[in-house]
DNA sequence: GAAAGCGCGCAAAGCGTTTTGCAATCGTCG
DNA sequence: CGACGATTGCAAAACGCTTTGCGCGCTTTC
């Protein structure tokens, strides 16, 4: 069919041009009731002729649900958290619901206040929420957590058991990451370790604590400069070090560049592993060591278990998940200088 | 005021609650007509108390306008597309529209179509579309682009004047760069070009023509593998060159991986030079030369163009956009061996 | 052969807004 | 002092869809 008179086609045209009723057709469409065989193929003819497709707004006013949940990402443009809403994506496509990805640029209260809105608007089913500088206000996810299905993904938080969440094995990956540095050799480590109040975070620290009791720890942000700066500030304090944890992989590149620039070599006078295995880590020279985490799966599980709890109408029987992870060992780890 | 039965509050309701009729309360909203200022300043304290959001379907049900746009990118973690995808996020933001992104799989046509659906559901009001692996079915683009307003961003097209586009001076940041390696003392080079269909790719093709007419031009894929392998490819077929042009910066960092496991230094023996400048160039070891896109750029003036246009009702006005690029010299090019 | 079942289609009632067309109230002016 | 704008509030009609309650005609069953 060509071109409706510029708006799109209604359900009550399919229906006159069928010779039926939109009862008909809305039935075809659904298949929540039978519809004689011929009648259906011809409305389906038309529908597919007409290149008609049903009003999103209109269908969820009445039925209650659009189909549609969110995922809020503090940088959407962060390599990390894009994996992770490629994951959603790919899940949420698999179970024919659409998505809408927000940014909300490390937690800007106002942008989050608005995304927050989208559910409340009943423009989403239901959200997808990443922490970024730290877990928010947290009795606002809370109100939002009440009036809708709320999943967290990669940062758990424990004071709301009502709030399912996915997050990484942090605790073992960071231990497990601690314990090849200190077979290496090492004894003297500080930790850049990225956004204190973050349940992640505090996990990672304790991993590494286990094989370094008195690391230094320096807490920031979770990006290249917090790397690179922190080791500045090492520096000039004298500290004396031999491994540098990075709170993620961002950090830890940071930490290199500097390190580099300051006359030292990675890995001869200093070791430094990351977090994540962001793309970047497998390209630099030499690749750097890090634990994995499975980007995409903690999206995909988020969407899963959003999912369920939408279609099943309740969160009772959802449980939290905790992905495993996997030390990467590349080439910036290597034992300490022997001087 | 304490939740609502479970149901968020209706305007009706809070019509009730204020004593007056659901028209006024709707006019205080929108101010589309006076409304006194004591029942304003009552209606506006219950909207608050109560913590109300009208319906989005409802309102757009009836006014016909959503106030969402979409974005719909190849690969949304892909850190340029991301970085696109931020920039309209924040214009979308400041002209007070929704954005909703959808990742499209490298041109996945089902995918695709299903995006294509979001227009004519009327769930968004218009569509930023960046090209992935080759401009779609250009019909498929075109019947949406008939329904509801496209604005292309990063890659144009010719044959539709009718849709505006946002790029970046392609032609121009070749040619500078070509430019500068020509001027390094280089005479032979290669270029690893990404897909041969787009616009960007054929346009910077022929800017690094300009200094180099008999350069051996390889299409493949805009990943590190496809720069990778291209050199395995150059390598075993005795291809002589001493400079690299990457596609992007992706197939840049492939080629420069690859060349050093082959034993060859960059820049000593190999100049290798990409475009974009993403958050690996300036972190690798040399940093990488290339073509600073102003990504974020792309993405702002996508959604200022759609946005206008849509406020404007029409796109007759609407002209396309091309931003200036910056050649970016840092360590991965030098004259090439005296040898 | 009449009663009961069943398959299939229709009319109509909302869903929560926005947006008319009116009506009521008030102040003001001739 | 009556009438006429200006102000402000109300009732009601869409918007496009889903879903319920009916009813029609046909097949079964005793």
């Amino acid at each position: 069919m060509t071109e409706p008179n510029g708006k799109p086609w209604t359900m009550q045209q399919i229906a006159d041009a069928a010779g039926v009723s939109v009862t008909t057709v809305s039935h075809t469409i659904s298949g929540k009731r039978p519809v004689s065989p011929q009648t259906a193929q011809r409305i389906k003819g038309l529908i597919d002729e007409f290149g008609y497709v049903p009003d999103a707004g209109a269908r969820r006013l009445q039925s209650g649900r659009s189909r549609m949940i969110g995922l809020a990402v503090p940088d959407i443009s962060n390599w990390f958290f894009g994996r992770i809403a490629r994951g959603v994506e790919e899940m949420a496509n698999e179970l024919d619901y659409g998505l809408i990805v927000c940014s909300t640029a490390n937690s800007d209260p106002r942008r989050e206040q608005r995304y927050f809105n989208m559910i409340r608007t009943r423009l989403i089913d239901g959200l997808i929420y990443t922490a970024g500088r730290q877990m928010p206000q947290t009795n606002e996810l809370q109100k939002v957590a009440a009036s809708a299905p709320v999943v967290l993904a990669d940062e758990g938080i424990d004071s709301f058991a009502s709030i399912p969440w996915v997050t990484s094995a942090n605790l073992d990956g960071a231990r497990q990451l601690a314990r090849h540095v200190r077979e290496l050799g090492h004894t003297r480590a500080v930790v850049i370790a990225g956004f204190a109040g973050l349940n992640s975070t505090i996990e990672r620290v304790a991993g590494i604590r286990e094989s370094f009791p008195n690391a230094l720890v320096l807490y920031g942000d979770f990006d290249i400069d917090a790397g690179y700066d922190s080791i500045d500030d090492l520096l000039a304090n004298d500290v004396s070090f031999t491994a540098v944890f990075g709170g993620n992989d961002l950090i830890a590149v940071g930490a290199i560049k500097r390190l580099r620039e300051q006359g030292l070599t990675v890995p001869a006078d200093v070791t430094v592993v990351g977090f994540d295995d962001i793309d970047i880590a497998s390209v630099i020279t030499p690749g750097l060591t890090t634990v994995r985490q499975d980007a995409s799966g903690l999206g995909r599980n988020s969407a899963r278990l959003l999912i369920e709890g939408l279609e099943a109408g309740s969160f009772e029987a959802v449980a939290s998940v905790v992905l495993p992870v996997e030390l990467i060992v590349r080439g910036t780890s290597a034992a300490p200088p022997t001087a």
